[in-house]
RNA sequence: UGAGCAGGAUAAAUGGUCGCGGCUGGCAGGCCGAAAGGUGCCAGACGAGGAAAGUCCGGGCUUCACAGGGCAGGGAUGCCGGAUAACGUCCGGUGGAGGCGACUCUAAGGAAAGUGCAACAGAAAUGAACCGCCCGCGCUUUUUGGCGCGGGUAAGGGUGGAAGGGCAGUGUAAGAGACUACCGCCUCCCCGGCAACGGGGAGGGCAUAUGUAAACCCCAUCCGAAGCAAGGCCGCAAAGAAGCAUAUGGCUGCCCGUCAGCUUCAGGUAGGCCGCUUGAACCUGCCGGCGACGGCAGGUCUGGAUAGAUGACCAUUCACGACAUAACCCGGCUUAUCGUCCUGCUCAUGUA
């Protein structure tokens, strides 16, 4: 990813829920805090809740490849914990992608209107055809 | 063809686009760093399971404890022989139970060392007379009957999971291993087997006298504790020790002292590195063994993460995909599981 990486340590869990905002719906629950660097660190938390390890994994991996592929849609400077609650268990990648930019958008960290994407793509699009 | 028994294999496939992990190579020996090492880009091959699970046993490894021996206490195991590093596992047998059979199940030492427990029912539950049967005496009286007392009796009835060997006969007043045959039990002897045990013979009594030892217990054998968050190394910090210097600051104007200061040592926090994957390993072949397994030869390198990698999406196909994600490593056990396929065998039926 270009301009994130995992949230590691104990103490930076921490520091984000105390002092972060929280937003959630049906199937995940976000913390963020904002910091003054150009970077975003996510953490990913799923508990025994929502099933067994095999489950975890899985929504673990549709988690980060949810924000993953859509990276560039973030606001940047921002630590963030997202929580996968027992109603992510058998989800499908876009019932979790759409769930993580629906709590984007709540927290404004997110371009809400989709239409600077639109313009990137067609840019992109363009450039490709010169 | 149907029903069934035993064992084994497999655990959707192919392509495309993004992405992750360590490894190897390259970047005129990239970049950062004194070094250890870290890190960027590119390329390449590789990257969870049969149970990775439960954490129930057995080991390796690590740290701690420990002269040697005995007893007590605690735990585990429990037919015999073998395999193994070891095992509570596996293999081959023996006895018992089930099935027509292939085959399956079996914690299977000791109840004549002691203690405990055994509801209800039943006269009585461990050293048995309630009914009945039989004998004697007395009373009664139409009676070979009835009643009472004393005695004999475990054949019969009834209760129970279990009633003091079973069953048949002789015998007897009625009965009884009192005696006899067969079976059972116990002791001794012979034969086969390494053994568990099997086969045969002789003798003995049945007051040895039910069950339960996954009740206490007895006997035999074995057992130090904790676990990779083990443990080791490096190491910004804090508290600590020694030295240096009186050039600087505070106590204090000066000297000494002391606190700051500098150096070294020690220390070990944050953090990092090692342990960490080559191993009782796997594959193929040959040899030994009924087998578990062992030996020899050749070949292979096959996850090592650390908020924790092996994924996401799209397309096509099919039987439409179960259970379930390594966390130091091995050998087992147990439990979960959609299906598909293969091998050997048994029974029944049909055909020849």
């Amino acid at each position: 990813m270009i301009f994130s990486e995992s949230l590691k340590k104990y103490g930076d869990f921490q520091r984000v829920y105390s002092s972060g905002a929280s937003y959630a719906n049906k199937y995940l629950v976000m913390y963020v805090r904002r910091t003054d660097g150009e970077r975003n660190r996510i953490g990913i938390s799923v508990s025994r809740k929502v099933g067994n390890s095999v489950v975890r994994h899985r929504v673990t991996r549709l988690i980060r490849e949810s924000y993953r592929l859509n990276e560039l849609k973030f606001d940047r400077g921002i630590d963030a914990v997202v929580i996968a609650r027992p109603g992510a268990k058998g989800r499908n990648f876009f019932e979790i992608e759409s769930a993580l930019l629906h709590l984007g958008r709540i927290h404004r960290i997110v371009d809400n209107s989709g239409q600077k994407e639109v313009e990137k793509e067609n840019e992109r699009n363009s450039d490709l055809s010169d």
